[in-house]
DNA sequence: GCACGACTGTATTGAATGTTCCAAAACACG
DNA sequence: CGTGTTTTGGAACATTCAATACAGTCGTGC
C-alpha cells in the first residue's frame, strides 16, 4: 500500500494543519525521504507535531515509518539500470526490454551536442534546401517514418531507395547545398556509404545516424548522431534511432511553426475526407 | 564535482577499509542517501569510523557532508516528471523529448499483461501460424521493421501493403490459425480495420497494437496492446510502438533459440558476401 | 627482534532530531 | 455570549546517531 494511496483514504480525517502537511508530502516526496520532521514542517508552514500527527494518522509508527515508507519507493526508482537487469530474471522479457530501451532513448538523447542538434535543426528546417532521406535496410522503417513526417511539415522531403538504378536517378538530382540524412548501422551498406559519398561530392551536406563514432558515414558527415542501440533481442535495438528521428520532427515543427501548422492542418482535413488504402 | 569524481581523485590515498567503503557507495549511493554510518559500515563490513573517515578524506565535512551530496545527486534524478518538464524551456526540446520518450516506452511496456504477452509471443513463435504484419501509414515504419525482423528468425511472415487489390490477394491467401499482428493509430485507417475484419472471418486470431482500448482494432483482437505515444512534435511517437515490437522479436527469438540462431547464422554469412543495394 | 608508524575498531560523548505533553487558540453549538 | 470540543504549536523529553578519543593490531624498517 503506497504512501498516496494512505493519503486517499485518510484524507477526509486529515485536519488543516495535517492536509498542508500532506500536500507537501505529495507535491515532492522527496522533502520527506532526505529531509527531517523541522524541514517538512517549514514547507508545509505548520509545526512539527502537526507533520508527526499527520504520519500515525496515515497508520505509520510516527514520522520515522513514513519516511521509511517514501525511502523504500523512491529508492526503487533510483535501483541502477544495471543492477535492475540482474535482478530480473531471463526468462521476464518485458522487464529486461523496459531497463534497456529506456537506456536507449536516455543516452542516445543526452549524448546529443544541443549546438549539433540546432544545426542538423536549421538545416532540416531550411526551406531552401532539399531533404534527402537515405537508410539501410535494417533501419528503413525509421527512415521511412522520418521521412514522411519531415514531408507534412515542409515541401522537398525525399527518401532514396530502390534499384541501383533508381538510387542513381535520384542521385542525379542532389543540388548544392541540399541535405542527406543517412542511416546505418554495424553492418554499412556498401551503397548507403557510396551513395552519401556521392551526395557529398555533389555538394549535399550530411547528417549521419550511426551506432558508432567510427563508422564510415561520420567521416564525411557534417553532423552526426550517435545511438544507443542495446538490444534483448539479436537485433539492434532502433528505439533510440527513432526517438533521435521524433526529436527532429519536432525541432523542425518548431522552427516551422507558423507554415507548418497550415501544412498540417490541410493534410489532416484531406485525412478526414478519403480514408482509402495508401499507396506503397 | 561528482560525488564519483571525488572517489576518483581521491582512490590512491585511500586506506583498505575505506576502499570497501567506497565500494559500497559507488555501487548503490542510496544506502548513503537513506541510510546511516553504521548501516553503510555494516554493508563495507567495517566499521563506523572508517565511514567517517572515508568521508572526510574526500573532502566533505564529515559523513553529513556525503551524505547531503549524494543526497542531492540522487534528488535530480527523482524530480517528478511534471516538475522536470516545467523547469525545462520550450525551447529545449531535446530534454523535453528525453522525458516524453521515456515515459512512452514506460507506460507503454509496463502496462501490459505478462499472460497477454506470452500468449501473443506463443501464436508469433508457433511455426504452424502464418504471421500476416498489417500497419497503418503512420505507423507503416514499425511493421516493416518488426517483419523484417520476425521473418529473420521464422518462416512464413509476410507484411501486407499495396493496393487495395494487393491487399485483397494477401487477405484470400489468410488460414484459419495464422496470426495478423495489425499496428494502427487515432485515425483508424478504413482499410486496416477492413482487412482485420475480414481476416477475423477467415480464421485469423489478432494482436492489435493501437493507442485506445476502445479502438475499433481492439474489439476484433485476441491480444490488445495499448501503446504510449505522447509526443513534443505534432505527430504521435512510435518509440514506445517501436519498444514493444523489438520485445515481441525478443519473446520470439527465446522461444525459437536454437532453431532461429542457425537462422541468422546463414543470413548473416548471406551478408558478409554480398552487399548490395536492397529492393524495396 | 624491537620500535615506530599507520591503520582499524570499541567505547564514549554530545549534538541533532523525533516524540510527547500541555496550554492556548480557534471553533462549533446551544 | 458562554461552554465544551477540537486543533494547534511551543517547550520539555527521549532517542538516535555522527563524531571523537583511545587502545589494540598489523605491517615495516632499522
Amino acid at each position: 500500500m503506497s504512501v498516496l494511496d494512505r493519503v486517499r483514504d485518510s484524507s477526509t480525517k486529515l485536519t488543516g494543519a495535517e492536509r498542508k502537511v500532506a500536500d507537501v508530502v505529495i507535491a515532492d516526496p522527496r522533502v520527506v525521504a532526505f529531509g527531517t520532521v523541522a524541514e517538512v514542517a517549514a514547507l508545509a508552514q505548520t509545526s512539527g507535531p502537526s507533520v508527526v500527527r499527520f504520519a500515525a494518522k496515515l497508520g505509520f509508527d510516527g514520522f520515522v515509518g513514513l519516511q521509511a515508507a517514501v525511502q523504500s519507493e523512491l529508492a526503487s526508482r533510483l535501483a541502477p539500470a544495471a543492477e535492475r537487469i540482474r535482478e530480473r530474471s531471463s526468462s521476464d522479457v518485458l522487464g529486461r526490454a523496459i531497463d534497456a530501451e529506456v537506456a536507449n532513448v536516455r543516452t542516445t538523447l543526452a549524448d546529443i551536442d544541443r549546438d549539433v542538434f540546432q544545426g542538423a535543426v536549421d538545416h532540416l528546417a531550411d526551406r531552401h534546401r532539399a531533404v534527402w532521406v537515405l537508410a539501410g535496410e535494417m533501419s528503413d522503417g525509421v527512415g521511412r517514418m522520418l521521412a514522411l513526417q519531415l514531408d507534412a511539415l515542409r515541401d522537398g522531403v525525399r527518401r532514396i531507395s530502390g534499384t541501383p538504378l533508381a538510387v542513381a536517378r535520384n542521385l542525379a538530382e542532389i543540388k548544392p547545398g541540399d541535405v542527406v540524412v543517412a542511416i546505418d548501422f554495424r553492418r554499412y551498406e556498401q551503397w548507403v556509404v557510396e551513395s552519401v559519398t556521392a551526395a557529398v561530392q555533389a555538394g549535399a551536406s550530411v547528417i549521419a545516424i550511426t551506432d558508432r563514432v567510427l563508422s564510415p558515414l561520420a567521416e564525411v558527415a557534417d553532423h552526426t548522431f550517435v545511438v544507443t542501440a542495446a538490444s534483448v533481442s539479436p537485433f539492434d535495438s532502433h528505439v533510440g534511432t527513432m526517438a533521435l528521428a521524433n526529436a527532429f520532427v519536432a525541432g523542425v515543427a518548431s522552427r516551422l511553426r507558423r507554415t507548418a501548422m497550415a501544412r498540417l492542418d490541410v493534410i489532416e482535413t484531406a485525412w478526414a475526407n478519403a480514408l482509402t488504402p495508401s499507396e506503397d
